[in-house]
DNA sequence: GAGCTTGTTTGACGATTGTCGAACATAGGT
DNA sequence: ACCTATGTTCGACAATCGTCAAACAAGCTC
């Protein structure tokens, strides 16, 4: 299985902002802000696993993470430094905004 | 006619970014970055004028510009200083990002 | 190998989105 | 009063999106 992970550079601006634009997968990116590796199946965000699944490559194929293939399970993380290289405050800018429940 | 321009603090951050992630209003908010009013009527970004009032609505909803009516006409500008203090870095990082076409 | 676990893909669905032309509204200008 | 200029609103349409259950794939464990 080949994973696409593109350059962050053929990546266009719109689709990053796309793929931070939804509800589930900003609280996933909010999840991975933390550090460190996340394995897919520890996210539970009240949708089903073929949606999570969904969402993680949108944020995989927007260039937002990165994941590493380990027997059955995959290990998600955020490409922190490369997006502050890339787009300097747009990730701090969206993270520090508070949690907003309705 | 009641114009919609909500508080930022009342606009969801997905809605922000959901704004932003579409490429005909990245256009119209790069041009009002240069600062200033700009007349409804001076953006030709290749769409129809209910297309473009169409997005001018989303932007001005998703809080990102204000709207001043006068005569026939509209002027636009965008709320910079307000998005800086709500989303520090945001508007930089999104428009930083040189143009890609195609 | 049988069965379980982890995750993806497929196919379907309803909802939303971007787009347009046409109709409408409003304000000036003559 | 008409006509024009500037925008908005109203369907309509195709495309995309978020969602799920079901089927599938691949690895681990017994």
């Amino acid at each position: 299985m080949e994973l696409h992970e593109p350059e962050l550079r053929d990546v266009p601006v719109t689709a990053v902002l796309a793929a931070l634009a939804d509800d589930v997968r900003l609280q996933i990116v909010r999840a991975l802000a933390g550090g460190g590796e996340h394995a897919c199946g520890t996210f539970d965000f009240g949708v089903s696993k073929a949606t999570r699944s969904h969402h993680l490559k949108v944020l995989r194929e927007a260039g937002l993470t990165r994941t590493r293939v380990a027997g059955t399970s995959r290990y998600v993380r955020l490409r922190r430094e490369e997006l502050d290289r890339h787009y300097p405050g747009l990730l701090d800018a969206v993270l520090a905004q508070p949690d907003r429940v309705a």
